[in-house]
DNA sequence: GCACCTCGAGTTCC
DNA sequence: CTCGAGGTGC
C-alpha cells in the first residue's frame, strides 16, 4: 500500500482506542472525548470491517450490536451449575447472627475462637448471568435458567458497553464470570422519558427492564436499552490460579476490566455483618441502582470448601434481604378458585396498588385458616407486600379502618364451580371439592397441568383454549386432545366467538383463520414422545411431582412396571413412603385412570415414552428385611418399627431364635409390638416366617413385568472402590454413592493406592491432588455414568440380547 | 420423637 | 415465594 495504510493495524488500533474510551466513560465516569468523536472512531472501524469481513474479530466493539434477530435462544448447559443462595428469613440483626453462628458451628470453632472473616456485598436486583471468556475473549453469555441449563443471550450481552469484550491483562484460558445484569435508576428514568416522547412503551421497573431487554430476540432492541453489569463470583476457570479469598477474586476480576461494585467490605464476625447490613439499609435509597439486600460470604476459599453445599445451596454464603416495600389498599372481594386436585383457594381481589415495582390486584389467602388468622374481610383496608419481592401477600388488616358491618369470611360448603360439597380432611389445611373428575374446574386444571411445559409441553395450549375445549365438550379427558381435528378446532372457535359476540378481523374480511389451529395441532402431535418421567408427572397423580416422577421412571423404567407395582414395592424406592406409594397404587387402581392411560398409550393415539428402559439393578436388593417385615401383616409392626427390628436381627435368625428378649433388646421396640410379633410367629410357627417372607418377596417382584429384567445382568462395578470429591454437575454425593453401590461398587472417604477411581466434580480439593500423586484414575460424572451404563444391559420385554446391548450403546 | 430438609401444590405478574 | 406435608436421619 502506497500510503502505508494497513487496515489490519488500523482496525486493531481503533478497537483498543474504542475500548479505552468505553472504560473511561464507564469506570472512571470521565469521558476523554466527545460522543461525536467516539462515533467517528466507531464508524471508521465498521467501514474497515465491512470492506474486508476477514478483519472482523469476535471481540470487536462493532460486534456489540449484533446482526439479525434470532428465531429463538438456544439452550446452553453450564460448565458448572449456577447455584442459588440461601435466604436468611430474619430481616433484622438476627439474620446476620444466625448465619455467623451456623458457620462457626459447622467449622467446629470453639466459642472463644477469633471471629470469622467474611466478605459482604450488595445483592443486586437484576438478572443472573454467566459470562464465559476464553483466552480473554467473551465467547458466551448465558442466563441462569434452571441452574443446569440456561439460554444463550450472547448477542444481547455484547451490547452492554461497560462489559469488556476482551479482558485486560493476562487472561486465563477459561474464565467464567458470574454476575448480575441490571439497569440503573437514572438510565431507567432517561430511557422511559425518551420512550414516552417517541410514543413507545415504557418499562415497568428497572428489574423487568433488564430481564426483558436481555430476552429480546432482536439484539438491536437490547442495544437501545441502557444495561449495566456487576460481577460477584466465578464459574469454571482453566489455567488460572485462584486467589485465596473471595475478595481476592473480586479484585482480580476488576483488574481484568470486569465491573465490580465498590460497595463491599471484608469484615470479621457477626458484628461486622450487622454493621454492614445496617449501613447498606440506610444508604439503600441513595444508591444509583436497586438492591434487595446484602450477601455474606465466607472470605476464605479453603474454608468455603470445608463447609460445602446442601443440595444446591452453598453453606458458606447467605442472602440477607431487607424487608419488602409495603402499601395499603382495600379488599374488593374474596373469591375462591378450584385447583387441579380440587383444592379450593380463597383469593383477595384488591383495589390496584403499586408496590414493589408492579401493580398488584390479586393476592392469595392460601386457605381458610389463613383468612381466619389474618381476619381479612371484604371492605377491609389491608397492608400488602410482595413476598420475596415477587408474590403478592396480605400482611395484615388495619382493623381501625374496617367498615361497619364487614362480615368474617366463611368457606362455602359447596364447590363454586360444580356445586359438589366440599370436604376438609381432619388435620389438613386445604378444603377440597369432592366432585373429582366431574368438576369442570378440576378437569380444566388437570388438562392444563398435562399440557404444561415441564410435563407434555404442548405448545399453544393455554388456559383460554383448554377452557373452551372443555366447555364446548370437545375434550373430556387428556386423550381427547390427540383426537382433535382442524375442523373441530375451527368449529369450536366459531361457537366461542358467537357466544362471546366477538367477530375476528379475519372473519370480517371473509377469511377463515386456520394458522393458530394448525399450530395447536402441531404442538399436540409433537408431544407424543415424552420422557417417561414427564408422562408420569403429567398424569397428575397426587403427591407425584417432577422429582418423584423421575424417581419412578429411573427405578422402574417403564410405564407398565409403574402401573403394576404394588404399593409396598413402590415404598421401597428412595423418598417414597407409605403415603406416596398408596397414592400411586390407588391412582392406577382407579378404573377411570386405567382407561385414560390405556387410551393414551393405544396405537390409535400413540403416546409413548421415548426412554423406557430396564429397571435399575438393585431394585430387588432394596427389598431388605425391613421392607419385608413391614409387609408381612404383623399387627402394630409399622414400617419404622420394621426397620428397627431389621437393624438387630435378620429373618433367618429371627425364624431360628424366635422372639427372645436378649436378642431384641437393642431394637428398642415397645412391649406390645414384641408381643404382637411373638403372637404372629406363634400362629405360623417360626419357620413360617421365612416362607412368608420369601413368598412376599417373590409376589412383589413378580408383579413387575418381566421378572427376569429386575435382576441385574451383572454387577458392573463389582469390587471397585471409588472416592468422591467436589460437586458433581447433576448428582449429589449421596446419589452418586447410591448409584455406585447399586452397581456393586464401594465408596470410600479417602484416596489410597487401593482406590480404583476418583470421581472429581467442581471445586475438587486435596483428594484430587492425592489421586494424581498416586496415579489413581480421575473421572468426571459423565465418565462415571458411562461406567455404570456400559456394562449393564438387561433386556426389555421381547428384546434380544444383541438389541439390548445396542440400546445401551446409544443411551 | 423431633428437627431438618425436600417436594408438591397453589399463586402473581409480565 | 410460601405453606403444608412427607420422608429421613439423629
Amino acid at each position: 500500500m502506497a500510503d502505508g495504510f494497513n487496515p489490519l493495524e488500523r482496525a486493531r488500533w481503533l478497537r483498543a482506542e474504542i475500548e479505552r474510551h468505553n472504560r473511561a466513560y464507564y469506570e472512571l465516569d470521565s469521558p476523554l472525548i466527545s460522543d461525536a468523536e467516539y462515533d467517528a472512531l466507531f464508524r471508521e472501524l465498521l467501514a474497515i470491517e465491512d470492506a474486508d469481513p476477514a478483519l472482523r474479530t469476535p471481540d470487536s466493539p462493532t460486534q456489540r450490536v449484533g446482526g439479525a434477530p434470532l428465531p429463538e435462544f438456544s439452550p446452553v448447559r453450564h460448565a458448572q451449575p449456577m447455584l442459588s443462595i440461601r435466604t436468611e428469613t430474619d430481616f433484622g440483626e438476627g439474620g446476620a447472627l444466625a448465619f455467623d453462628a451456623r458457620v462457626r458451628r459447622e467449622l467446629k470453632l470453639a466459642d472463644d475462637a477469633p471471629p470469622v472473616e467474611y466478605c459482604a456485598e450488595l445483592k443486586f436486583d437484576g438478572l443472573a448471568m454467566n459470562l464465559r471468556y476464553e483466552h480473554g475473549v467473551l465467547v458466551l453469555a448465558a442466563t441462569r435458567g434452571d441452574g443446569e441449563t440456561g439460554e444463550d443471550v450472547t448477542q444481547n450481552v455484547r451490547t452492554i458497553r461497560e462489559l469488556p469484550l476482551r479482558l485486560k491483562g493476562e487472561a486465563p484460558a477459561v474464565l467464567e464470570v458470574r454476575g448480575e445484569v441490571y439497569m440503573r435508576h437514572d438510565d431507567f428514568a432517561r430511557y422511559n422519558a425518551a420512550a414516552t416522547e417517541r410514543g413507545e412503551k415504557t418499562l415497568v421497573n428497572p428489574r423487568n427492564g433488564a430481564a426483558g431487554s436481555i430476552r429480546q430476540l432482536d439484539p438491536r432492541i437490547a442495544a437501545s436499552r441502557p444495561l449495566s453489569f456487576f460481577a460477584y463470583g466465578l464459574g469454571e476457570t482453566q489455567g488460572w490460579t485462584l486467589p485465596a479469598t473471595h475478595a481476592g477474586i473480586l479484585d482480580a476480576l476488576a483488574d481484568f476490566g470486569i465491573p465490580v461494585c465498590g460497595e463491599r467490605v471484608i469484615t470479621a464476625g457477626a458484628d461486622g455483618l450487622v454493621a454492614f447490613h445496617r449501613h447498606v439499609g440506610e444508604a439503600r435509597a441513595t444508591l444509583p441502582f436497586a438492591i434487595d439486600g446484602v450477601v455474606y460470604k465466607l472470605n476464605s476459599l479453603a474454608l468455603q470448601e470445608q463447609l460445602g453445599f446442601i443440595t444446591r445451596e452453598p453453606r458458606w454464603a447467605v442472602a440477607h434481604k431487607f424487608p419488602a416495600e409495603e402499601a395499603t389498599t382495600t379488599v374488593l372481594a374474596i373469591e375462591v378458585q378450584v385447583g387441579r386436585t380440587g383444592a379450593i383457594t380463597p383469593v383477595a381481589r384488591l383495589a390496584p396498588v403499586f408496590v414493589g415495582g408492579v401493580t398488584v390486584t390479586n393476592a392469595t389467602l392460601h386457605n381458610e385458616d389463613e383468612v381466619w388468622r389474618k381476619d381479612v374481610r371484604v371492605g377491609d383496608t389491608v397492608i400488602v407486600r410482595r413476598a420475596g419481592d415477587v408474590i403478592p401477600e396480605v400482611v395484615g388488616v388495619v382493623v381501625e379502618r374496617r367498615p361497619p358491618g364487614a362480615e368474617a369470611f366463611r368457606m362455602k360448603d359447596t364447590c363454586p364451580v360444580c356445586g359438589a360439597h366440599t370436604v376438609r380432611e381432619p388435620g389438613e389445611a386445604v378444603t377440597r371439592c369432592s366432585g373429582g373428575f366431574s368438576c369442570r374446574a378440576q378437569r380444566i386444571q388437570a388438562i392444563l397441568h398435562f399440557a404444561g411445559r415441564r410435563m407434555m409441553d404442548i405448545e399453544g395450549l393455554g388456559e383460554r383454549y383448554v377452557e373452551r375445549l372443555v366447555e364446548f365438550d370437545y375434550v373430556h379427558g387428556v386423550a381427547d386432545l390427540y383426537r382433535l381435528t382442524l375442523g373441530d378446532l375451527l368449529e369450536m372457535k366459531q361457537r366461542a366467538d358467537e357466544r362471546d359476540g366477538t367477530v375476528p378481523e379475519t372473519v370480517k374480511a371473509g377469511q377463515t383463520p386456520t394458522r393458530w389451529a394448525e399450530n395447536l395441532l402441531a404442538g399436540i402431535a409433537a408431544s407424543r414422545r415424552p420422557t417417561l418421567a414427564r408422562l408420569l408427572f403429567a398424569l397428575g397423580i397426587r403427591h407425584v411431582g417432577e422429582s418423584t416422577a423421575k424417581t419412578l421412571a429411573d427405578w422402574l423404567g417403564s410405564i407398565e412396571r409403574v402401573r403394576r407395582a404394588p404399593a409396598p414395592l413402590l415404598a421401597v424406592l428412595p423418598d417414597i413412603g407409605a403415603t406416596v406409594a398408596a397414592a400411586i397404587a390407588d391412582f392406577f387402581a382407579e378404573e377411570r385412570n386405567v382407561r385414560a392411560v390405556d387410551e393414551l398409550l393405544c396405537p390409535e393415539i400413540g403416546v409413548a415414552p421415548a426412554d423406557e428402559h430396564a429397571p435399575r439393578p438393585g431394585l430387588g436388593e432394596r427389598l431388605g428385611w425391613a421392607e419385608l417385615y413391614a409387609v408381612l401383616g404383623v399387627p402394630r409392626l409399622t414400617p419404622l418399627r420394621a426397620k428397627q427390628l431389621a437393624a438387630v436381627v435378620d429373618g433367618a435368625t429371627l425364624a431360628r431364635e424366635g422372639v427372645n428378649e436378649p436378642l431384641l433388646s437393642d431394637a428398642g421396640l415397645p412391649a406390645d409390638v414384641l408381643a404382637a410379633l411373638a403372637d404372629w410367629l406363634q400362629g405360623r410357627g417360626h419357620r413360617g416366617l421365612l416362607a412368608a417372607v420369601a413368598a412376599r418377596r417373590d409376589e412383589l417382584l413378580a408383579a413387575l413385568p418381566p421378572a427376569s429384567a429386575l435382576l441385574p445382568a451383572a454387577a458392573p462395578l463389582d469390587g471397585k472402590t471409588f472416592v468422591l470429591t467436589g460437586t458433581l454437575p447433576t448428582l449429589t454425593r449421596d446419589e452418586a454413592k447410591a448409584l455406585i453401590e447399586a452397581a456393586g461398587g464401594r465408596v470410600s472417604a479417602s484416596v489410597s493406592k487401593k482406590s480404583d477411581y476418583v470421581v472429581a466434580g467442581a471445586e475438587a480439593g486435596s483428594k484430587l491432588e492425592r489421586a494424581r500423586e498416586l496415579g489413581v484414575a480421575v473421572i468426571d460424572e459423565a465418565a462415571l455414568r458411562d461406567l455404570l451404563a456400559r456394562q449393564q444391559s438387561p433386556q426389555l420385554p421381547g428384546e434380544t440380547v444383541e438389541q439390548a446391548a445396542e440400546r445401551a450403546e446409544h443411551s
